[in-house]
DNA sequence: TGTAACCTGTGGTCAGACCACACGACGAGA
DNA sequence: TCTCGTCGTGTGGTCTGACCACAGGTTACA
């Protein structure tokens, strides 16, 4: 048995604490030092640990004293996801175009399935259209708010898995979007054709027409990503 | 402008530098003491960020010296979805219904594409399949090379996103399999099921029947997960 | 009673030390 | 000349101790 290395002690801990319910979101973890002394580490890899779970989304931390500081567990994956996906695309670990058709993929079963739903509520996804519609919009903006509309749609689900997975696939190709953007040969002419094919995917749903919505989306985000893609080299 | 914390700034430059093509996989990081003073942090920060690159699956590090030792980009997306993914669920982040919803939603999708593809090459899936056929299998072995066959369809795919996603859907829900497999009236009796339903999964690909292929995967898991989750209390 | 000063415990960071390790260079011996 | 063992050197892994800024509670004073 190889020797295991003393922050994976750490998160070890953290993760059997968490699974054995002695940890649950709220729960303040102990004081660092008080961590080190317990598991018989060092607090610099009490500190490790602590930074992998806080990139990781598990636990915010804070200064001071009181009820809201020292490391409390969040469970908040949206953030870990991003970063996870943004450096394994930085490193080449994630093709673009994988992620591209991870998209596809996971936003076309979202709309099918809010189609096929009762009455989802879709007043989020459908503010943020009205705000895209705004003509005073940058570009940087209108990219934000289209990010924004399609995050909403995953939120829409309800899938807390879904919903994270496509924050980090959309900050991972966050770069390559707005670098394809700005090589576009007509952005007003594009910005509005994404605005009218935003309010066919959403119309879909509403319509319940769930084949009809999930080509629609199909359509938006592969024909953006290829129209992007053209111009670049 | 909030002083960004140490540990970030060498996060940044890391992922910088692989942005702009100063590092690529395979290429070796500075040594951590080069790196503390050339960033003007202290080693400990550099560690920091060092542990959370590894966790993520960005690099490898090694002791000793030659060319094998230091911090090593490798990319390797699999280990650190499985982590992300595996404490989400331990911190009540990722309900595990939504894990195996997203995994009806990949899965379906990676037979879906298989069966429509020119000919994939599933060889090695169907060794897999092979190797479970023995009856000397514990149960533990048994789910192992389950979970090898599921992710051995990711990988035929060819999706890099997919897969690793794959993975780590698996490695978070994994706890929960095998505890369900525990509690099964008979598990001969499933286990024999699996198998038939892992047969005619593949046969369906083989076959190019894609619908099938697909309604084939959503039964066979929907159907393992309904029968564990019964038994479990 | 209100307020200001202080105390305490927290995470954030750094510096330095030591260890085990693995490779490569060097030198002694065949 | 070749082989093999030794030693040096640089690496990550870990621990310790120190100091800081901060935020809250506590206390003492007006």
């Amino acid at each position: 048995m190889t020797a295991p290395r003393a922050w994976q002690v750490v998160l070890d801990a953290v993760e059997r604490d968490l699974l054995e319910g002695r940890l649950s979101p709220g729960d303040h973890l102990p004081a660092e030092r008080t961590l080190a002394v317990d598991l018989g580490v060092g607090r610099s890899s009490v500190r490790e640990a602590l930074r992998v779970l806080e990139v990781l989304g598990l636990i915010r931390t804070a200064v001071g004293s009181g009820p809201s500081a020292g490391a409390i567990i969040v469970a908040r994956p949206g953030g870990g996801m991003s970063a996870l996906m943004r450096l394994q695309v930085a490193a080449q670990g994630f093709p673009v175009a994988d992620v591209v058709k991870t998209r596809l993929v996971l936003e076309g079963a979202i709309v099918t399935e809010l189609a096929a739903g009762d009455s989802p509520d879709l007043t989020a996804s459908a503010q943020i259209l009205t705000a895209m519609e705004r003509q005073t919009l940058t570009q940087a903006e209108f990219l934000a708010l289209d990010a924004a509309f399609h995050l909403s749609l995953a939120e829409a689900s309800g899938n807390q898995v879904v919903t994270a997975t496509m924050a980090g696939l959309r900050s991972a190709i966050e770069g390559y979007a707005r670098a394809g953007a700005a090589g576009l040969p007509s952005w007003p002419a594009t910005s509005v054709r994404l605005m009218h094919e935003h309010r066919g995917v959403l119309a879909a749903i509403l319509a319940g027409e769930a084949d009809a919505a999930r080509l629609a989306m199909h359509a938006h985000i592969s024909g953006y990503y290829a129209e992007t893609h053209l111009h670049e080299h």
